[in-house]
RNA sequence: GCCCAGGUGGCGGAACAGGUAGACGCACAGGACUUAAAAUCCUGCGAGAUUCAACCCUCGUGCCGGUUCAAGUCCGGCCCCGGGCACCA
């Protein structure tokens, strides 16, 4: 019977034997099989964690029985701020909570019994990962993609720190969930903006869900337009950025976002007071505020005025806060006509409207023909665009041009735990890097760690003072440590040499076992980790250091479990699982095979308990028929008849089906296939006298096979038993037998005008005379075709005979 | 508001490329074994009508319509649930 100690045995068995070992020089083809590392975190995993390694383990081991080389590694995201809280709360030291949690969840993991070689493993918080990480900041920073800026960046209330874009939702931290404040700061950032294009071209390529690919284009949001200038009065050219310069006649006014840098040059003394009044209201509005489309449109007039390029129109300079400063650049031209947000402003503010396109009322916002615009009249939308861009480019007032809704990405963060940067200020010098031969800038380790709005290592002196790198003056060390984000964006490329003293990865290594066959972890990652990785990847490639252009080929999102109640799990109601109470009652394998069988495994869904269950009678059932059919003495015979035929049938479409399912991430029809191989299994040997023994054993012993890398300590277990020697998994995985995939004969379904009558047995090849002749022989069928005139037999052999009758 | 997924028995979920809807499992019911129960094994199990009994008799994949010999699957419109973006010019 199987049970928690079979687990044990073969994981102790694993170890010894080195069966999970990774071995670099094999001349096997390489698969990387890779989950989303974890968190550290105090408590035992939970089915979470379960979900996500389990069902990809099976994957793996699957990857390594089909003979290719599996590379399965596994380590910890270990710098963050639960741990940083954690510390304030408890006085304990970040250092060593997570260094003990990680030892928990180490030991943790391995009960789950996992094909990993942990020789491959890697810790974040760690000074040998983290040099490495402060590495990858510098070739940035020597290349020009990671600068400081003076910038409004997202601050969290409660983390105290500022946030990415990413981290910020709904106006809200993506962590604690408190409100997020604009200030404007000194900050790093990674110019994920110069990859924009290719982060969002190269994504047709990747086999990733739909959906996600979809966000992150979202994400990246680029679209195609024209920049326009407008002489103003005092004569500067005002920059506007529209997607529709076909309607360059309509427009009659500007608007400019109330923080754009220009507004104080445009605003003349009599409208000063409104305007500085407006400019602090729109200051005092938070995000969510500012961004509702609910709310009322406002707005002030400067004072100045623009002249449109293309009619010299004079037009009035406006601000209003419906306009994004950071998006284009941050100047709007407003077509009411032409335009939902623009018309309403205008309507509220009695501005001129223009009807430039011909349509139904307006705001009419669909392409169309144009009108009002002196040549341009009668042409269409799509050609006016280019024509107006092409005049506008001849008379140096405007080009074509792209934007996109991305921004950089920032990486500082005034919090302790984490990678320090590796920049130094110094008097003379200004900003300098600090030179690799000096890394790792090391976190020092007695520390104060009160938040109060700036980085807990400004207080430590000994950290902060320093000599420049460049003239060893006295200088000060960069407080900010790097977003956690940045040292999971390249932990991948890590794991292929993790000991390596002399570099972050090497070239050959990485081009050898990247990108990563499949990668499988949560699909709330879809703008942060999955687009910051992707980024990474394709600045390591530009600067040498690696040769391909994605680091994950292949994208799997686990769904969610819920609780039994089909909430999701929480302490406070009370519908937590933990994985602990099942693991000691069912094992770790009839806990793996609920959760590949029970959900399908991109949706997830509520927890069953009889679920369960059910899996654990499964494995004692496949115990049962093994033990019966190898301890009993059958009446023996060798001969293959219809019986033997029917589960070699079965046997073989089971291999095909679960080759192809695990191809496809679809556990659950994987598993019944298995259920219905045993089903077919119990049959035989109760339904024949006389049985083929050798038959039965082999083919018991190809399914046992198939089956290791759902239930791998059960199966090893099973296979100790049938008198082998090595372990299961130095198995090859079976291929099926076409012979035995077809049936001689099938019930093909009869219909009459595509609803179905009957069946009669006939081969899949059979021809359509001979299944007439059978249709006219079964007496159910012929009565039903009496008084009824055929018009024609539709026959797709195999499939479905058809007869189409005129309807009375 | 826009974009993307999804809606199938009492339940979890299957269904290749349009070709027997409901695989596999749970729950339930009946039977075998047992002094009995549990466990195990076997059988049945979408709804309805009809029938001594049985049946491929009718209906049925969120709703309405269409294409087709044939629709869970394709097309058009709508409803509901989940996710993403949200004044991006």
């Amino acid at each position: 019977m199987y049970s928690k100690e079979i687990d044990k045995k073969w994981q102790k068995f694993w170890q010894e034997n080195k069966i999970n070992k990774f071995d670099i020089n094999s001349s096997k083809p390489k698969y990387y099989s890779l989950e989303m590392f974890s968190y550290p975190s105090g408590s035992n995993l939970h089915v979470g964690h379960w979900y996500n390694y389990g069902p990809s383990d099976t994957l793996a081991r699957f990857k390594h029985l089909q003979g290719y080389n599996l590379f399965h590694p596994m380590g910890f995201d270990s710098f963050g701020l639960p741990a940083e809280n954690y510390a304030i709360k408890s006085g304990i030291h970040p250092n060593t909570s997570t260094n003990d949690n990680i030892k928990t969840m180490r030991a943790q993991l391995e009960e789950i019994g996992l094909m990993i070689d942990w020789d491959y493993t890697l810790e974040t918080h760690s000074p040998e990962y983290y040099k490495w990480t402060q590495w990858i900041f510098s070739i940035l920073y020597k290349n020009k993609l990671a600068y400081r800026a003076y910038a409004p960046v997202n601050w969290c209330t409660s983390c105290k720190t500022v946030l990415a874009n990413e981290q910020v939702v709904d106006g809200h931290c993506e962590r604690c969930e408190s409100e997020v404040i604009q200030k404007k700061l000194n900050q790093w950032f990674f110019k994920i903006t110069d990859y924009a294009d290719e982060l969002l071209d190269k994504i047709d390529d990747l086999d990733w869900p739909e959906k996600t690919k979809k966000i992150q284009t979202n994400w990246i949001g680029r679209s195609y337009g024209a920049e326009v200038e407008f002489k103003t009065e005092e004569n500067i050219n005002l920059k506007v950025f529209t997607t529709r310069p076909d309607t360059l006649y309509g427009v009659t006014y500007l608007v400019m976002a109330p923080e754009n840098d220009l507004v104080e040059i445009f605003t003349k003394d009599e409208q000063k007071q409104v305007v500085t009044e407006y400019q602090n209201t729109a200051k005092k509005l938070t995000d969510i505020e500012r961004t509702s489309t609910i709310r009322e449109k406002t707005g002030v007039f400067t004072g100045s005025y623009a002249y449109n390029p293309v009619n010299n129109k004079k037009i009035p300079i406006w601000i209003s806060d419906y306009v994004i400063n950071s998006y284009g650049t941050g100047c709007v031209m407003a077509v009411p006509a032409h335009d939902e947000r623009d018309f309403e402003f205008a309507s509220k503010y009695d501005l001129e409207m223009i009807k430039v396109i011909e349509g139904g009322d307006i705001p009419y916002c669909d392409d169309g023909i144009l009108i009002n615009s002196m040549q341009f009249d009668n042409m269409d939308s799509k050609v006016a665009k280019e024509k107006i861009v092409e005049m506008l480019t001849k008379l140096n007032m405007g080009k074509k041009t792209k934007n996109y809704r991305l921004k950089d990405w920032l990486v500082s963060r005034q919090r302790y735990w984490g990678a320090p940067i590796p920049i130094v200020y110094c008097d003379d010098c200004g900003e300098v890097l600090v030179p690799e031969k000096d890394l790792p800038v090391l976190l020092p380790t007695h520390i104060d760690f009160k938040p109060d709005g700036e980085s807990p290592l400004k207080r430590c002196e000994t950290f902060i003072n320093t000599t420049c790198p460049r003239c060893n003056k006295p200088a000060k060390r960069e407080t900010d440590t790097l977003d956690t984000f940045v040292c999971s964006s390249w932990y991948y490329l890590r794991y292929t040499d993790p000991k390596d003293k002399e570099k972050a990865f090497d070239k050959d290594i990485v081009n050898k076992l990247l990108p990563v066959d499949t990668y499988i972890g949560g699909a709330e990652h879809a703008t942060m980790h999955l687009i910051y990785a992707r980024f990474i990847t394709k600045a390591l490639r530009d600067l040498g250091y690696l040769n391909f252009d994605e680091p994950f080929l292949r994208m799997i999102h686990q769904g969610m479990i819920l609780g039994a109640d089909g909430s999701k799990m929480s302490k406070s109601r009370g519908n937590t699982i933990l994985p602990d109470d099942y693991l000691n009652e069912y094992g770790s394998d009839v806990f793996r095979l609920y959760l590949m069988f029970g959900f399908t495994y991109q949706e997830g869904g509520p927890w069953s308990d009889e679920g369960i269950k059910s899996l654990s009678r499964f494995v004692n059932r496949i115990d049962a028929i093994f033990e019966k059919i190898y301890n009993t003495k059958y009446n023996e015979k060798n001969t293959i008849d219809e019986e033997e035929k029917s589960l070699l049938h079965v046997e073989n479409r089971t291999i095909k089906a679960v080759t192809e399912d695990l191809e496809a991430f679809s556990f659950n029809t994987a598993i019944a296939r298995c259920m219905e191989y045993i089903n077919e299994l119990y049959k035989y040997e109760q339904n024949n006298q006389e049985k083929n023994v050798k038959l039965i054993k082999e083919s018991f012993s190809r399914f046992i096979t198939i089956f290791s890398p759902f239930a791998p300590h059960f199966s090893e277990e099973i296979w100790d038993k049938m008198g082998n020697e090595n372990s299961i998994f130095n198995n090859c995985w079976p291929t099926y037998n076409e012979e035995y995939l077809e049936l001689d004969s099938i019930n093909l379904p009869i219909q009459l005008n595509g609803k179905l009558i009957g069946t009669v047995s006939a081969s899949k090849k059979e021809n359509e005379s001979s299944i007439k002749e059978k249709v006219y022989q079964d007496e159910k069928l012929n009565k039903r075709l009496v008084d009824v005139e055929i018009i024609k037999v539709i026959y797709v052999p195999g499939r479905i005979y058809n007869m189409v009758i005129k309807k009375q």
